[in-house]
DNA sequence: TTTAAAATATGACAAATGTCAGGTTTAAAC
DNA sequence: GTTTAAACCTGACATTTGTCATATTTTAAA
């Protein structure tokens, strides 16, 4: 079994902030586990006792609204933990963590983590940190879904997908979603999304080829979200 | 001077992890200040050297958009701290803080609240656990951001302005936002929100005396929120 | 008090977005 | 390979929301 140690994802979150003894700890009781595409890591509403450390794919946060549909809230890659947020405020899960692309997580245990929150305020501090970006984050998502138009939304989106997590060497997003899943990042129905990616094709600035999608004229996206 | 130590609003907030020693510091330190109505504490982009502890009053955490209107994410009232987030992130404001209602202000130098962040982990939990709520409370406005129709969300504002702030001895609203402000808390035109505003009150479910405002039939307001 | 400015209000219309109903294409299961 | 289901697409239309123009009321300033 690979140990946290070794880890190198450990690198881009806050268990860097632990020591070796704490690293030893997580690396004992931590568990390994892979979800496919579609399967669910945890559920809204669901108690977790303990935290996902994604070290591999790519996983869907969102949450069920009242008319049924599902806002997707943020999306989680390598080296982001799930579920920190409820083990830290001893609630259930405000949000669900459905995988997009097939992935490889471990299940660390709350204890290990409440332990050294408890006792170990460099970690602490990193938790904070971490999260002050996501709330700075959510801040900024607040703005954009109450002060941009749909079509705004989207160009951002696909912008968004491009700057995390990257083009292939064709040019393709390494990431693209289902037109589903776009309507619910940008909180539109799916039929607007569609509308929308045919009149961004027509104008040249994406292609698609399958499920894959190209920015052909980023700046022509970047004019989209700007002015009009 | 009144002394940190004695002050009940801390109870409200995570300086009470504090301990005698880092309280006296903070105390020590501390400047009183107010702001009248109108004036801002904070502006976005502005950086901030220290934290401020809202001891009465009321001020709204706002966000400009590109296109010119100001995003309204929070109100804060007694006992909650402005600035945290920026501070801990060590980062430049991401929002504006303008009161609401006259204010008294703690304003609280960074180096104690980040001495003790970094020494006290009873207190770097506590704040920990007030940001997971923050980051919950901001990724449900997402949600009705982007899911519930303009006239639910005053509904809801409305219920939340009672909840959160209480009603007189006469059944009128502690705390009443103008139409302005109100349109930027839910994001939209201010036509919009006076529009609905009538409706409510032609509909019987709120009336208003001056400036001041009823909620006269909740249960109407919230069968708004809930279906159609 | 008078005056000016801001906040509130309403109508008319345009633009954005949602809904429903039917298609076609694509992917997956058998 | 055939079948079946899911994803994608498009049109027509209803609804929601924004914008502009203008009037009234309220508040603040002189």
């Amino acid at each position: 079994m690979s140990r946290c140690e070794n880890c190198i994802i450990r690198q881009f979150n806050s268990l860097r902030a632990m020591n070796k003894e704490e690293l030893k700890k997580v690396s004992d009781t931590k568990i390994s586990k892979t979800y496919k595409k579609g399967e669910a890591i945890f559920e809204e509403g669901e108690r977790l006792d303990g935290v996902f450390c994604v070290r591999e794919g790519v996983s869907k946060l969102s949450k069920l609204s009242a008319n049924g549909k599902d806002q997707i809230i943020k999306l989680a890659t390598k080296g982001e933990i799930l579920g920190q947020r409820s083990v830290i405020a001893e609630e259930s899960a405000n949000l669900s963590a459905v995988a997009i692309k097939d992935m490889d997580v471990c299940f660390i245990p709350k204890e290990s983590i409440l332990h050294t929150l408890n006792t170990n305020p460099n970690f602490a501090v990193e938790v904070l940190r971490h999260m002050a970006n996501d709330l700075r984050e959510a801040d900024d998502v607040i703005v954009n879904m109450s002060q941009k138009t749909v079509k705004q939304r989207i160009a951002e989106a696909f912008i968004y997908l491009k700057d995390s997590f990257g083009e292939d060497s064709d040019g393709f997003l390494k990431l693209s979603l289902s037109r589903e899943d776009m309507s619910n990042v940008v909180g539109t129905a799916t039929e607007s999304t569609i509308r929308i990616i045919s009149e961004f094709k027509k104008k040249g600035m994406i292609e698609t080829k399958g499920k894959k999608v190209k920015i052909s004229n980023l700046t022509k996206l970047q004019s989209v979200i700007s002015g009009l």
